[in-house]
DNA sequence: TTATTAAAAGATAAAAAGGTCTTTTAATAA
DNA sequence: TTATTAAAAGACCTTTTTATCTTTTAATAA
């Protein structure tokens, strides 16, 4: 549904949202240490995220990345859409190209109120609010395995 | 979510069963053009799904692929399983490695209840049924694009 | 103004997914 | 028993995704 790259760059710009601002800013080695992601293939993702002005940079000493206060106003599914487009969270979970509610696939009626839900989660939330309610509830997102178990989570 | 090939393998069993039996076996090639699946590449599938069990296959004149009365038994997921494993449809929405109940992901409590509906469906419906429930309907599943639209259906 | 720092850019590469083609094997009908 | 049919097997190819490495550019602090 979401690429890695896609859900690297949700982490990764919540956790800007939560520890940058326009006086301190972050390397990308500090972030794909913290978060646990490899940290070349984060350097590019930024790169178009830059261009995609949903996160800002500067060089040279105490460079980094951070959020702007436009940046602040943007939203998850900017980001999604940034980096994978947003047809991949569209279409059919079959892969039916006809599918709505008067030809509905046989899953049809299970996906869609999903698929609202969640995109209205990534829509309606800016990323400031969206950090703000992980921190608040006492979260941090990372990919690490702080207790690695063999089994995959549901 | 599902890769193309899990998609293209469901397609196409369920075409199996509403069309083939132990009499009448079909080609790659019919369910290939009906359902609209390019037919090297559905070839391969239907090996993997012989030895998986879930449909059968027999060689020479009036040889093909068929559905045995035990393969009907079988349900969707098992044709997930076979293809992709389960691990692609279970594993968290934002690919966090520890999300669960206690400790979710922002999406956690959105994602969960949609997974545990269309498991459910996937997992305790044999093909039989699925694919009656769609006959019934009047439905036929195809990839073709029968009125092409520019548009991503919702 | 020079050394240092950190991102930008772009070339490269490995792995996975998606797809095709050719040869071999088995069944069966003539 | 031979020709034909259709799957099985496996080699091969392409594209996309994921990832790495090297060089260049810009900012700044000494």
């Amino acid at each position: 549904m979401l690429s890695n790259a896609s859900k690297y760059a949700i982490l990764s710009t919540l956790y800007l949202a939560e520890h940058s601002n326009e006086e301190r800013k972050i390397s990308v080695k500090e972030i794909a240490e913290n978060i646990d992601v490899p940290s070349p293939f984060l350097a590019k993702l930024f790169q178009q995220l830059v261009r995609g002005k949903i996160i800002s940079s500067s060089k040279g000493p105490h460079g980094g990345f951070y959020l702007s206060e436009k940046n602040k106003q943007k939203n998850v599914l900017d980001i999604i859409d940034n980096i994978d487009g947003l047809n991949k969270l569209n279409g059919c979970f079959l892969g039916l190209n006809e599918c709505d509610s008067t030809n509905p696939c046989p899953v049809h009626f299970i996906v869609v109120p999903f698929k609202n839900n969640i995109l209205a989660k990534f829509r309606d939330l800016t990323i400031m609010e969206f950090a703000k309610e992980i921190a608040d509830k006492g979260d941090f997102l990372t990919l690490k395995n702080v207790s690695p178990s063999l089994e995959a989570p549901i």
